[in-house]
RNA sequence: GGGUAGGUAGCGAAGUGGUUAAACGCAUCAGACUGUAAAUCUGACGGCUUAUGCCUUCGGAGGUUCGAAUCCUUCCCUACCCA
């Protein structure tokens, strides 16, 4: 255990939405401190969606603020309630895994998390362990202490039911379940999103209703995606993914619109606060170019995924092919022969576009280019040499060998 | 069990016998402008050997009709109300 009150309080309020409530975790911490015991903190995980993103990382890195004050993280693989698909922020129902999958998904999100979390600190669980073995009665006794009207207060479901979306019996009993979890694992504080919150309370009661010191949950902001409006997501497709290649993290990062570099800074780095006050400075200055900023949360992301050296083979390839509209370093290659020399038959059968009359609606609308002219015929054959460069679209790419 | 309203392209939502590959909005893609921003403007947005041509699409299957997303039969699915 290390780091006095102030220095804990202080880290683990950064860049937070809301800490629920706050004077207990102060108690907590004091506790913990004079006892030279660890907190339990809680973090579940959906691993339906194996892919984290920076909106994941979020919490990820308040978990890792945790850790490197020696508290224990405690991952909850939600194996067992990813058969049953968490309502939060839907308005569909999600669709249901299977038992196996979910195992395979826990696993990846374990080895993908564990690019932001500590390895040593950690303690993985999944809730299979103790859902699967729960029995009827079991079951019973614990909804006994929650009312239909407890869980209907959720917004979620409110919603559903007033615009008569179906809510199915499972979804029901998913905050039960996750609430079930923070009891059986003894946690002290549990890690969210604010769109976790009505879960993280339910664990809150849960531990209360059965005669155990509750859990303070501690809710972290949901950052936008790249689109700027909607909570970042892999399905809506405006997500940064961790594992994504660096070319990508960093052109993603450079896609955000301005308004957002602050809170991408704040949430998904690890900068400090005097760092964080810098950058809020120069962004209020208006000789700055927000864009020179946004080049240095682009690098820092990938860096911080990767190394010093990818971030700065990200910038120059970014600076090289979007600012100078020159060529990045590679580019995929596709061989045909002499006797398909067809323009528009290269884009489909290179996969570069989705269908011929996509390629052709491409070439019409002049956004392909080979050797850097623009064509603007759709029956163009290519001919002449052997080897050319096409450019279909902003970022596609292509180098066609004929033989 | 009874009643009512529904199921249309990625999403939302018009259309209720022909000029409908299907209005409109969102999302997406391309072009202009740029900082690969954002905003804005323009265009595209089922597929095909580009043709004022063909094929496939309006929950599924069948039927009526010269012609159906639209009418009929049947099946599946959802919500709401009553019990």
């Amino acid at each position: 255990m290390r780091g006095t009150l102030n220095e804990q309080m202080d880290t683990f309020k950064r860049g937070v939405a809301e800490i629920i409530p706050e004077d207990e975790l102060v108690y907590k911490i004091e506790k913990s401190i004079k006892t030279k015991q660890p907190l339990n903190i809680k973090l579940g995980c959906d691993p339906s969606k194996p892919d984290l993103h920076i909106g994941h990382a979020v919490v990820l890195n308040k978990l890792r603020e945790f850790q490197d004050f020696g508290h224990k993280a405690i991952l909850i693989i939600g194996d067992y309630t990813a058969m049953i698909g968490d309502p939060s922020g839907k308005k569909k129902t999600r669709p249901q895994l299977s038992f196996e999958e979910t195992r395979e998904y826990g696993k990846t999100y374990f080895e993908q998390a564990t690019k932001i979390l500590d390895t040593k600190n950690i303690e993985i669980r999944y809730n299979s362990e103790w859902l699967s073995k729960l029995t009827l009665a079991d079951l019973l006794n614990i909804q006994s202490k929650f009312t239909v009207q407890r869980i209907l207060e959720r917004d979620d479901f409110r919603n559903r039911l007033q615009e008569e979306i179906e809510i199915s019996m499972q979804e029901l009993l998913y905050p039960i379940m996750q609430g079930y979890d923070s009891l059986v694992i003894n946690s002290d504080v549990e890690l969210g999103g604010t769109d976790q919150k009505f879960n993280n309370l339910i664990g809150r009661d849960m531990q209360r209703k059965f005669g155990k010191e509750p859990q303070v949950v501690l809710l972290m902001p949901l950052l936008e995606g790249t689109d700027g409006s909607e909570k970042m997501s892999k399905s809506l497709g405006n997500a940064i993914g961790i594992c994504e290649p660096p070319k990508e993290i960093y052109g993603k990062a450079m896609s955000i619109p301005d308004n957002l570099i602050y809170k991408y800074f704040e949430l998904g780095t690890r900068k400090s606060k005097k760092e964080l006050d810098e950058i809020k400075q120069q962004l209020s200055n208006p000789t700055t170019n927000p864009r020179d900023v946004k080049k240095k949360l682009a690098f820092e992301l990938v860096k911080l995924y990767y190394s010093e050296e990818e971030a700065k083979k990200s910038e120059e390839e970014f600076e090289r092919v979007f600012s100078k509209k020159g060529l990045p370093d590679e580019i995929p290659e596709f061989i045909t022969n002499s006797s398909n020399n067809k323009l528009i038959d290269i884009l489909v059968n290179s996969k570069s576009v989705e269908s011929k009359s996509a390629a052709r609606r491409l070439i019409e609308q002049g956004g392909v280019t080979i050797d850097g002219e623009k064509i603007a015929d759709v029956s163009y054959q290519l001919s002449g040499k052997k080897e050319f460069i096409i450019k279909a679209g902003k970022k596609k790419f292509l180098k066609v060998k004929i033989i």
